[in-house]
DNA sequence: GCGACAG
DNA sequence: ATCTTGTCGC
């Protein structure tokens, strides 16, 4: 487990924030396919909080995109960067999570996100943030819409709708399990919003949210509660 | 001005 | 995100 602290420089305000957002959003890459789904790495990444302690957790589990076995995981623990501010969530999680990338033995390959990528208020989330800031190809896959809307998908899975911001299409509405509420998948960074959902079907073989993200969120909590603890950890 | 709003 | 018991179902 790695220890952060808040990056030097990094926003204090909001309006520093969406500043930086402005600034950042025209290296987005846009025009890559992405890696090919089921092949290589796909790694997810999530963080859990304790605003009472000021303690942020992140996770990093890395898995076969071909088995979905666990290859590699780590942790980061670190102070809270930012409030939570819709819009504004990038600079909540991406100090922690970084850190917790960094951490990892072998390259994370696809980097699936808990939340959004291009579907944004300035069409920078989370997930296009942290693809610009490492390079890598990243996707958002959100369990609420935000404040976007949606044609109900089919009740089958693999069914898909547009998400709009009005009439602009901003990602996908994705049914992963037969006639249950679908996820929110954006494009992040470097990959097509055809192959995020391909790598979206991919991950959820059994459950509504992809593998990568529940393995990052158990992990992230059990990480959380050992700092909190303080005590034997779990490993 | 008011309400809504990823995690 | 987080606060939180039991409960219905495979």
């Amino acid at each position: 487990m790695t220890t952060v602290g808040v990056p030097a420089g990094w926003p204090a305000t909001e309006e520093e924030a969406r500043a930086v957002q402005d600034r950042l959003r025209a290296r987005v890459v846009l025009d890559e396919p992405g890696p090919p789904p089921g092949t290589g790495h796909v790694t997810g990444v999530d963080v859990a909080y304790d605003d009472e302690r000021d303690l942020v957790a992140a996770a990093a589990v890395v898995l076969d995109a071909a088995t979905l076995e666990v290859v590699a995981e780590t942790t980061a623990v670190g102070r809270i960067s930012f409030p939570y501010v819709p819009g504004l969530l990038a600079f909540r999680e991406i100090p922690t999570v970084r850190a917790a990338l960094d951490a990892l033995p072998c390259p994370p390959g696809l980097v699936v996100c808990d939340g959004y990528g291009l579907a944004h208020p300035r069409r920078f989330g989370l997930a296009s943030h942290l693809g610009v800031l490492t390079g890598l190809p990243t996707i958002g896959v959100a369990k609420n819409p935000f404040t976007f809307t949606y044609d109900d998908p089919g009740p089958a899975r693999g069914s898909a709708a547009p998400l709009l911001a009005g009439t602009e299409e901003v990602g996908s509405a994705l049914r992963t399990r037969d006639g249950v509420k679908p996820v929110f998948v954006s494009v992040g960074h470097r990959v097509s919003l055809g192959n995020a959902l391909a790598h979206t079907m991919a991950l959820t073989p059994e459950y509504r949210l992809p593998e990568t993200t529940r393995r990052a969120d158990a992990l992230c909590r059990r990480a959380l509660q050992d700092a909190t603890t303080r005590q034997a950890p779990t490993s």
